[in-house]
DNA sequence: GTTCCGCATGAATCGATAG
DNA sequence: ACTATCGATTCATGCGGAA
């Protein structure tokens, strides 16, 4: 299957314009938080983030499809000791341009910033915001459920040191497939709590989310060869991953060296495919860039 | 220590007024839910829910005391296929009453009711909202500290052997310093990520949350001696819990069996410390029932 | 080939100090 | 009075090198 990453440079605001109506399976971004990454990004105040916003969901709302999904991933910072209230006001006025707010996801950080305040603790916790076109959407749940509850995986313990006894005294014979019955009839549906650690270890670029957190949206509301769209892409999570899943993606970031480094990475991993599997498609004609 | 429980059976709005000002260090509550419950509290509707409370939210901002916290446990329903949007309406509209929006607790709710619906999966969790009337209000950080991690072990290992030399050479050396309060540290500061089952054993009445959420809040926001209030006490698992930390506690409820119940569960909770401790202190002349 | 361990770092927030 | 900058505080994760 062959899959494109179509990229650009610049305000989201004005390249959405360029991308045709509902053509977008799914949206998956994380915009930058008021006045946070300041040396990056412009930063927008808590005050006017609301209205520096609202153009985009419009353009966002026209490009999805009626059967796509836009997840949002935010969270409202501390301001003279409340937590402010921008993402709350930007649910209510995204519903008055006709989305619908379907669902909200919590993203349980489990190694969040540490620190410790006289009125507060530490934030552990983003908001994962599913906004939907249309009542009736794509959701294929079956492709993201999990082993039960956390007794089973002591249990996966003990059994794969089981795995290692049977394993000396006789050659499995049938012994996987006993494992695979197991464990299909021990999964369960998630919930809306995801249990994930941000990634801060040194690698070059650290992205602001685990790919895990767009893997399990991608999962669970694009099938292979739908359509991303990430219009804050930044370091590219979102894109590499739908890359890797086989979904087409398009990608937007303002800064300069985001979007050359993220078409970069995208050419290398074509190129190491390449290597690999010895089957190369051509770069299409418009620009798109080919991955299989 | 004597504690009291001063219960009242009415609508909170009006039994409120009787309250005096700044006279209560913590109120815990999770009030009906929109069209929840119909036939105990007559379900108000999502449309008219910010509307019914703001009168109620506007009694509680004059009985808190400048230092104390009210916490509010609520979550919104589905309502046509999308999440309704009055909870986050009331944030907003307390602010207005000058309340301060000071942080949003999640309650992960580790065992929630299973079941699956086509666009979406299991709620589990809820929101726990703190607002304060001013700025600076009292905070026990240290009575809910939790164990660290695993990784914590190793940490120590490390530290014991190297690290306390260091800190020989090094007396008096800021640096020093720190990494030896460090070591010491067995306990961590919590998140406001809080991971509770829902009881399921309490056959009798069916609290809308377990008895370790006031206590958390309890512990962090009270000290002995303190005046617990829960307008919305429902089965009385605030006032109970707050019986046995020893903190005083105003419940009101409008349903005359939830009333009659609490009150007569307080007694035999009076009755069975009088025969423990056969230190029994007479009821109040006001109607006030005296625990110890 | 594992296991263990050192270490950098992550969408942070408050209070004090300076301009 | 109001904004800007800076130091202090703090926990968990995963990479990479070493045993």
């Amino acid at each position: 299957m062959k899959v494109f990453a179509e990229l650009y440079h610049g305000d989201c605001k004005e390249v959405l314009k360029k991308l045709p109506d509902n053509s977008v399976d799914l949206i998956f971004t994380s915009p930058p938080y008021a006045d946070q990454r300041i040396n990056t990004y412009g930063g927008i105040h808590p005050n006017k983030y609301v209205d520096w916003f609202i153009p985009i969901g419009q353009e966002l709302l026209r490009v999805l499809k009626p059967t796509g999904t836009f997840v949002l991933n935010i969270k409202e910072r501390v301001v003279n000791g409340e937590r402010s209230t921008y993402v709350i006001e930007l649910i209510l006025e995204m519903r008055k341009l006709g989305w619908l707010w379907t669902e909200e996801y919590i993203w349980h950080k489990k190694n969040s910033y540490p620190g410790k305040w006289p009125n507060r603790f530490r934030d552990s916790w983003e908001r994962l915001i599913q906004f939907n076109k249309e009542r009736k959407f794509n959701m294929y749940q079956d492709e993201v459920m999990v082993p039960m509850g956390d007794w089973k995986k002591s249990r996966l313990k003990k059994l794969s040191e089981t795995d290692k006894q049977r394993d000396e005294s006789k050659v499995g014979s049938g012994f996987g497939k006993n494992i695979s019955n197991w464990m299909d009839r021990e999964m369960a549906y998630p919930t809306n709590v995801l249990h994930l650690a941000t990634e801060c270890n040194n690698k070059n670029h650290s992205a602001t989310f685990p790919e895990a957190l767009p893997e399990w949206f991608i999962k669970l509301f694009t099938k292979k060869g739908d359509v991303i769209l990430d219009p804050f892409m930044g370091s590219g999570t979102t894109i590499f991953v739908a890359n890797r899943m086989q979904r087409n993606s398009v990608g937007i970031d303002i800064v300069q060296d985001y979007y050359t480094m993220v078409k970069d990475r995208v050419q290398t991993v074509d190129y190491y495919l390449f290597e690999q599997k010895t089957n190369y498609e051509q770069t299409e004609p418009n620009g798109r860039i080919s991955i299989r």
